[in-house]
DNA sequence: GAACCCATCATTTTT
DNA sequence: TGATGGGTTC
C-alpha cells in the first residue's frame, strides 16, 4: 500500500473482525478508511455491495463518497456511505409499513418538532415557562436514545410530579407524529432499532448485506446509533470503527464517549490500532495541544508525535478588552499577509457565536473580507419554511404541523379563532386539519371564513394535481405565483424583500438542479433531502477571505493560521461547564481546546482579554486556565504578568497605519453590510487576481473613502501597500489587494 | 392585523 | 447587548 506508514497500513489490512482504529487528530484518518475499502474490494475480493460506511454528516459523507470514487473505480456507487440517518431513512422507506406506518413518512425537522411540542403544551394547558420547548425537546431527544417509550417514562418517572408531565408531553407528542404520519430525526434511528428488533427477517437481510461496517467519528455516536450498529454487526462481526476520544465534544447532543472507550469491553476479541502519527503541525503545535490533554483523566492512553518541523511557538496575547483583541487579530493578519500569506489561509476560532460580532465589525473596518460558517441554516429561512411547507402539506396532506404554518400565509383570511375551531373539530371527529379544510362546510360556526377556506382547499387541490403529472419545478413556480408569495414580497420593495425572493430563487435552482440529477425525482425524494442535508453555505473557493467559526464547527478542519480567541475562564471553559455538576464537563472544555489547537498547521495564535461585555454586563476575565496548561517552552507570552495568574493587558488599541477607526455603523444599515461581506454577493463576479492600475501621483477613487491621490506604493509580500491622501477621510495605508481603488 | 412596548433570557449543533 | 416572545393598543 503506496504512502501509508505501518500502522496505517496495518489498520487498513487488518479486515476480519472488531477493529477499533484510535486516530489521532490529522493522523491520515479519512486515508485510511478509504484505503481500507480500496483493500476490502482488491486484495479481499469483496463485493462493493457488501460494505457499508458510516458518517456523521452529510459533508464527511459527500467527501468520503468522493475519495472511495476515486480510489476504487469500478463498483464504488454500489458501496453504501451514508450518514446515521440517511442510511435509516432508507430503510424505513422500504419497511416502515411492517411497524404499521406509511412509507410515504414525513421527517420532522427542529422546527416541526419546536411546533408539534408547541401545541401539545397548547393542548395539555402546561406553562411555556414551566416546561420550556427547548427542555422538552431535549427530554423527549433523551428519552428516545435510551428506548423510553412514554409509559416507561411515566413508571421511571414515578413520584416526580414534573417528570410526569413531561411524560404526558412526551406521549402526547408522539400520538401527534404517528397521526400526522411524521418520523423526527431520533424516531429515525430508533424506529429502525424497532424494525430490526420485530422483524428478524429484515435485520438478517441488512446483516447480510453490509458484511463490512465502517463507522466514522465513532466518539460522536449516541446509545441509540450504538445499538443500531451493533445489531448490523452482529452477524459477520467485521466491524471497523474509527474515532478520536480525545476530540469528543457533543456531548450536549447525546454523544456517549463511552462507546468508544469501552469499545474493548463491547468486543474483547477487538483488535486496536493507534494512529499516532501526526501529519498535520508544527511539533510545537501539537505539543502544546498534548500537553493540555494530558489533564484529561478519562482518555485513551496515547501520544501524539511527528516529524514535522519545530516551527514558530505558540504565541498569546492578553489584551485591554474584547475590541482591543479583534483589533490585534487583524494586525496579525496584516502582518501574515505582509509575508505573503493568504486570508484563505487564516481562520480565527472562538467558543461561543457571541465573540464573532466585535470580531467581524473590526473586520469590515479594516477592509479584511470573511467568511462566517455556521449560522442560521438555509432551510431554516422563514421564506424557505414557508415554501416548504407547501411542498410537505402536498406531499402528506396529514401532517397538521405544516398545515398550520401556510393556511394564512400570505394572509387570506383565515386567522387563529378559524384554526383553532377546526382543530378542536378534527380532533373530536379524529380527522386530520385538512380532511377538516376540504370539507369546511361541516364545521359549525366558521361564519365568513368558510368561503376563504374553500378558496384555499380549492387551492391546495389543485397543488395536488399538479404534484401529480408536472414537474417539481413546475409545482414549484405554481405555488409561488398562485399562492400570491412571491408577488407579496414583490410589493413589498425592501431590501429584506429582495434577499427573501432571492432565496426563493435558490431554492428554485435547488428543485430545478435536483430534478436534473435525481435518478427518479419525486417530492418525497425531495423533501428528504431537503430535511436530512442541511445546507452548509459551502466556500466559495478562489475567494480570500478569512474564515470565522466556533470551535465546534473546526472540527476535522485545518488551517496553516489559526486564532483561538477569547481564552478566558468561564468563557472557555465556558462558565455553564463549570457550574455544571457533572464531573466531564471540564474535561470536555478541555477536549474542545484541544480540537482547536490541532487544526493549526503552520502557527497558532492565542489570546485574551482583560475586560469584555457579556450579556451586556462588563465582566473582568482570569485567562483561561487551558493557556496554563501548555508548557512554558513552547509558548510565547506577550506582556507583563500581573498580580493574578495571567498577564495584564498592556495592549491597547494602537491605532496603527492602516486601521481606520470610524462610528460605528448604525442599525440596519450595519446588519446589510454584514450581509454582504459574510453572504458575499458584494463580491461574487469580482475579479479576484487585483489588477494594479495605477501609481504614486495618481488619483484614485475608494468605494468609501471617496476620491484621493496616491502618495506612496511599496511591495509588501505578495501585494502591495498603498498610501494614499484622501480629499476627505485623510491619509490612509492599505492593501492594494483589498482596498479595490480604482484609477480616475 | 399590525405596530409597539416590556420582560426575559442568554454555550456548543447535526441530522 | 440583542433577540425573542407575549401582551397591549390602535
Amino acid at each position: 500500500m503506496a504512502g501509508l506508514n505501518p500502522k496505517q497500513e496495518e489498520a487498513c489490512s487488518y479486515t476480519e473482525g472488531p477493529l477499533l482504529i484510535l486516530a489521532g487528530a490529522g493522523s491520515g484518518k479519512t486515508r485510511v478508511i478509504t484505503h481500507r475499502i480500496a483493500y476490502l474490494i482488491s486484495e479481499k475480493e469483496v463485493n462493493p455491495y457488501n460494505i457499508l460506511a458510516i458518517t456523521f454528516t452529510n459533508k464527511a459523507a459527500g467527501e468520503m463518497r468522493e475519495r472511495v470514487d476515486s480510489i476504487v473505480g469500478f463498483g464504488a456507487e454500489s458501496i453504501w456511505v451514508s450518514t446515521f440517518h440517511s442510511m435509516c431513512v432508507r430503510i424505513l422507506r422500504r419497511f416502515y409499513d411492517r411497524l404499521g406506518g406509511k412509507n410515504s413518512f414525513t421527517i420532522y425537522d427542529a422546527d416541526d418538532q419546536k411546533a408539534a411540542v408547541k401545541e401539545v403544551l397548547r393542548l395539555l394547558s402546561f406553562d411555556e415557562k414551566q416546561y420550556p420547548i427547548r427542555a422538552m425537546i431535549a427530554a423527549i431527544s433523551k428519552a428516545k436514545e435510551s428506548f423510553l417509550s412514554p409509559d416507561e417514562y411515566d413508571r421511571q418517572a414515578a413520584g416526580n410530579y414534573r417528570d410526569q408531565n413531561i411524560a404526558k408531553i412526551y406521549r402526547e407528542y408522539q400520538k401527534r407524529l404517528r397521526s400526522n404520519n411524521a418520523l423526527d430525526f431520533d424516531d429515525l434511528i430508533c424506529r429502525t432499532i424497532d424494525l430490526f428488533m420485530q422483524h428478524p427477517d429484515v435485520l438478517e437481510l441488512y446483516q447480510e448485506r453490509f458484511r463490512y461496517i465502517m463507522v466514522d467519528e465513532y466518539q460522536d455516536t449516541n446509545h441509540a446509533q450504538f445499538v443500531l450498529v451493533k445489531m448490523l454487526a452482529a452477524k459477520y462481526r467485521n466491524l471497523c470503527v474509527v474515532g478520536d476520544d480525545d476530540q469528543s465534544i457533543y456531548k450536549f447532543r447525546g454523544a456517549n464517549i463511552y462507546n468508544i472507550l469501552n469499545f474493548e469491553e463491547e468486543y474483547p476479541d477487538a483488535k486496536v490500532v493507534k494512529l499516532e502519527q501526526n501529519y498535520r503541525s508544527t511539533s510545537n503545535i501539537l505539543n502544546a495541544a498534548n500537553g493540555v490533554i494530558a489533564n484529561n483523566e478519562g482518555r485513551k492512553d496515547k501520544s501524539l508525535w511527528t516529524e514535522n518541523p519545530e516551527g514558530e511557538k505558540v504565541l498569546f496575547t492578553r489584551y485591554e478588552d474584547d475590541r482591543g483583541e479583534a483589533v490585534g487579530v487583524c494586525k496579525r493578519i496584516f502582518e501574515l499577509m505582509k509575508e505573503g500569506r493568504g486570508l484563505s489561509e487564516m481562520a480565527v476560532l472562538y467558543r461561543t457565536n457571541a465573540q464573532s460580532r466585535v470580531l467581524e465589525e473590526q473586520m469590515i473596518r479594516e477592509d479584511i473580507p470573511y467568511q462566517l460558517v455556521g449560522g442560521t441554516n438555509f432551510y431554516a429561512r422563514k421564506e424557505i419554511r414557508d415554501m416548504v411547507g407547501y411542498l410537505k402539506c402536498i406531499a402528506n396532506p396529514a401532517d397538521d404541523i405544516s398545515l398550520s404554518r401556510i393556511i394564512n400565509v400570505p394572509r387570506r383570511g383565515i386567522g387563529d379563532t378559524t384554526v383553532t375551531k377546526m382543530r378542536d373539530f378534527a380532533a373530536e371527529q379524529g380527522m386530520s386539519l385538512y380532511d377538516v379544510v376540504v370539507d369546511a362546510g361541516v364545521v359549525p360556526g366558521l361564519g365568513r371564513a368558510a368561503s376563504k377556506l374553500e378558496a384555499f382547499a380549492e387551492l391546495m387541490q389543485g397543488f395536488r394535481r399538479v404534484a401529480e403529472d408536472g414537474a417539481l419545478s413546475v409545482l414549484y413556480a405554481d405555488i409561488l405565483q398562485k399562492t400570491g408569495y412571491r408577488e407579496e414580497l414583490e410589493k413589498e420593495n425592501t431590501d429584506e424583500a429582495r434577499s427573501r425572493l432571492e432565496n426563493l430563487r435558490e431554492l428554485s435552482n435547488k428543485i430545478s438542479d435536483y430534478e436534473l440529477h435525481a435518478e427518479q425525482p419525486s417530492l418525497t425524494e425531495l423533501l428528504e433531502e431537503i430535511s436530512l442535508v442541511a445546507d452548509t453555505e459551502e466556500r466559495e473557493d478562489g475567494s480570500e477571505r478569512i474564515t470565522m467559526m466556533t470551535l465546534h464547527s473546526a472540527k476535522g478542519l485545518e488551517f496553516p493560521y489559526v486564532f483561538m480567541v477569547g481564552m478566558e475562564e468561564r468563557l472557555f471553559p465556558s462558565g455553564m461547564s463549570l457550574d455544571s455538576d457533572d464531573p466531564d464537563a471540564e474535561e470536555e472544555e478541555r477536549r474542545l481546546c484541544y480540537v482547536g489547537i490541532t487544526r493549526a498547521k503552520e502557527q497558532l495564535f492565542l489570546s485574551a482579554a482583560s475586560r469584555r461585555m457579556v450579556n451586556g454586563n462588563i465582566t473582568y476575565p482570569e485567562v483561561s486556565r487551558f493557556i496554563g496548561e501548555i508548557p512554558e517552552n513552547l509558548i510565547r507570552m506577550e506582556g507583563k504578568k500581573d498580580s493574578n495568574r495571567g498577564y495584564s493587558g498592556e495592549r491597547y488599541y494602537d491605532e496603527w497605519q492602516g486601521s481606520t477607526f470610524r462610528p460605528k455603523p448604525s442599525g440596519a444599515g450595519r446588519k446589510s453590510y454584514l450581509r454582504t461581506q459574510a453572504g458575499g454577493s458584494l463580491q461574487k463576479g469580482m475579479p479576484q487576481q487585483t489588477i494594479i492600475d495605477y501609481t504614486v501621483g495618481d488619483t484614485v477613487k475608494h468605494i468609501k473613502f471617496g476620491r484621493g491621490v496616491v502618495t506612496e506604493m511599496t511591495k509588501g509580500g505578495s501585494d502591495y501597500e498603498v498610501t494614499v491622501r484622501f480629499d476627505t477621510a485623510g491619509e490612509k495605508r492599505m492593501f492594494a489587494s483589498l482596498a479595490k481603488l480604482r484609477k480616475v
